[in-house]
DNA sequence: CTTGTTGTCAACCATCCGGTTAAATAAGGG
DNA sequence: CCCTTATTTAACCGGATGGTTGACAACAAG
């Protein structure tokens, strides 16, 4: 109970973005959109560049915790930041979803093309396909 | 000045999924896919239906684990549990991956159609669009 | 040089997430 | 019945995430 709070004393979150964090760049791009605050965002920026403030007003939040949301996007490449004077504009990075994109498509033919007619010809195979394996 | 924090303690993660959880179901599709875990599960699913030992297999990883994953998955929608004996084997769902599918292609055209050109102008526009929003 | 505007950084907090082990449940087969 | 196999549930742990407030950096304009 009481070790709960004790155990982690020095350590906050800016600072150990560095000790662990090695994730692939597919993950990054879903996790950043994984969030409908981060998706607002992109969607904005589709309409043009746009500065924080602008940014943050439709959004009930402090201006850092958007700047936290822009800083995911960032690194996730799918937005990059300007600065001009005192203002870091945000704009779309646009081959940013298109890693997503092709992952996507890889499984396209799972929805898309005749998938009725698919779906059983899947559970059909599928039941072949494990009763050899198990046993 | 915000009190929408319900905040509630000593609720263990299996138990509190109850309480708050009001997470939309494109955010949960992302989510789903933001693991490597889990989108591997995904694509070894397309060869076919299978059991939870059979898929925990190829990752160094507890049974526990797995399941959890495949409750992440199923939750999203991005695959169906069936019953057969004492296996639980785990299918796609073809339909799973569709509205994402349609959220990026509203994106498309920022990384797919003659994207140099586009980019060119996008910068253009969005100069030209908020320097008269702010001032 | 001071002041106001814009944005980030730092520290903090509560909850979520991905893993663990141990125990419980479900189903089949002597 | 008991035993084995397959899977889930429960409790726990530490790091990640998403928010907050307060301090500070950078720049523009009096």
């Amino acid at each position: 109970m009481v070790d709960n709070k004790i155990r982690q004393l020095h350590l906050t979150d800016q600072f150990n973005t560095k000790p662990v964090m090695q994730t692939d760049p597919l993950s990054a791009k879903f996790a950043a959109l994984a969030d409908p605050t981060r998706r607002a965002i992109l969607a904005r920026l589709t309409e043009g560049e746009c500065s924080v403030g602008d940014l943050a007003e439709p959004f009930d939040m402090s201006l850092p915790a958007v700047s936290k949301h822009l800083k995911v996007l960032e690194k996730a490449g799918l937005i990059s930041r300007g600065k001009e004077a005192q203002w870091r504009p945000a704009r779309l990075e646009p081959m940013g979803l298109k890693g997503m994109a092709e992952w996507l498509e890889h499984y396209r033919r799972y929805w898309d093309q005749s998938f009725d007619r698919l779906e059983d010809y899947l559970r059909k195979i599928q039941k072949g396909n494990d009763d050899g394996e198990r046993s």
